[in-house]
DNA sequence: TATGAATGAGAGTTCATTCAT
DNA sequence: AATGAATGAACTCTCATTCAT
């Protein structure tokens, strides 16, 4: 799981064949078919996994008694982490989801609206407590999410600045936006 | 290559046959081979277009004659319009670049940055006047075009709001962010 | 084909690979591809042109203006040759009729169950004629039939006895049974 | 065993697997090579079994204190009554014979020739008596034989008539013909 | 007696590409 | 300009069997 998880990540889905994996993990790759069912099986271990993780995740920061805008924040910062600091499993799971089945991808992609809808509501209430400007949820989710997202397609870990740091700039720009002034408010 | 643009755009680029894009096209797979040079070429052609395309527009943009945020504010809108109206070739862009070899990975990486480049350059003049909020550039022009970019996982044309409201949308929530009075401003 | 016929007929179905089909006609086994569709096309085809070439056959035999007992000696006969000299293909589609998937062997059955009846049909107009015993129709076809398949376990070309002397004494042992005297008249 | 001979039945000698047969009997595949040699093991002993009950039947059969007609007539409605009742063991037999090594064949074939030769010796006697007709008497064992042999192709037991019925029925059409009156006399 | 990890050979199949015509 | 036969390497996956424990 875990070579799987590295080749996957360093040379994608589709590049890395069993004959890698087993190499990776000293045995013959007919070896491995004792322990998973197949190459797409292994992919969708992975992604079952990190979405099952965000879930919780975002699940139990809603529940916090802090501020909603505390929360959201706290969500997008989560969120942004969460990739950072698994970076070879997030860019797969963003990345080669197109690669599963139809089936794996209807589940998957149930578990992936579970998740917006959940930031969508936290939004929501953010909204209905005047902490957040009211705009589309929907928009609000993917575009913030969105941003978020991009991150595996640039975040190294061995930049120079902190992980937190980044996080908050993230957030603030967000939450924010880019413009000065009144202009926006 | 219009038969390639919607095969890699509907199956995947792995997930395509040269067998399928000559059987679109009406001839035989080894008669392909008379107008590209291989399956990689296609996909390179279909990316540095799109690159190509992006870098021309976005150095218009920032040479137009208008108020530096509005300049940025139409890059963004534009980036966002390139992308819904050309989301079989974007998808393939934004979705399948790993799939080049190492030397076209690197060419194109390289007019990204220019994009990338021109984009914090056009936001930090609107810093410089005063009209954005003074933070990373990098950060915001990944942020953005991050959020941005990942219309390409979600919009489909045939939705009922209007392609220009939804552009219109997206722009207000990067420029002024989700949060509520004053506290971003 | 020819190759396939020969090598299933010599190895069996599942003892031959399609390394070994194509060695015996010289490509790559990649090549044959350009082909067929799969091995198990390979076998399909070589079942459905028998059974194809049985029923034809049948029909036509049916068909003749000969008194009904001759027919029936005939369809006999003409199925005990069909076997000897086609002994590969016949021992093919004896032998190996478990081997195609289930919808296959639906289609087969289908034709194979048209033979029968046929038979059954030739069978009874000989009872109604008063040329044949009155007997269980369904049991004769597969009785008389089954005696005659068996052939392709035992018969081999070499023999010394010529074919036609061997399809006369089975219909002789078939039609008049080996009792002898009036117990069985 | 028994769930070999299910299994085998079932699904045929190669499309059964050991992790099959292991499952069916609640062990691991590799604990099954404590009670079996291999995979054809399994088979040879099933084949040898089969052939050494005909055998022995049909030498009892012979030796019996009856009519030659008789005894011939209870040889073959024993032969067919043998395989109606043990329907899988002798699907096996008459089906995977050729999944057998060269060897096993070798010794398989031996005791199917005892089988046969000790038919026709009853045959002969049967002719010596004036009860049988002079025919062939290798060609006599084979088609009548073959003849009772096709019945694994399509006995099913849940069948509205008695396998007795069933077997006398047989046994008439190949001891008095299916041809009327005098002219098979 | 039983496990189950591991083997290693081989299966059928796919596919981008080449090239003589 | 186009064919289509052929390649050859790579692919995922299966399976009977072995063996240390």
């Amino acid at each position: 799981m875990a070579a799987a998880v590295r080749l996957f990540h360093e040379r994608g889905f589709h590049a890395t064949s069993m004959q890698e994996i087993a190499d990776a993990v000293g045995l013959q790759k007919g070896s491995l078919y004792h322990y998973i069912g197949g190459k797409e099986d292994l992919l969708t271990v992975i992604m079952m996994e990190v979405i099952a993780r965000y879930n919780r995740k975002l699940a139990e920061i809603r529940a916090m008694r802090l501020p909603v805008r505390q929360r959201l924040e706290l969500a997008v910062r989560e969120h942004l982490i969460g990739i950072a600091d698994n970076l070879a499993m997030l860019t797969i799971f963003l990345r080669e989801s197109y690669a599963l089945g139809p089936e794996q991808q209807e589940l998957l992609g149930a578990e992936m609206t579970r998740y917006n809808t959940m930031f969508e509501e936290l939004y929501l209430e953010g909204v209905a407590a005047g902490e957040l400007r009211p705009l589309d949820p929907k928009l609000v989710g993917r575009t913030v999410l969105g941003a978020c997202n991009w991150l595996y397609r640039w975040y190294r870990p061995d930049g120079g600045r902190s992980l937190d740091d980044l996080a908050a700039s993230v957030v603030d720009i967000l939450l924010g936006g880019i413009a000065a002034g009144p202009s926006a408010c």
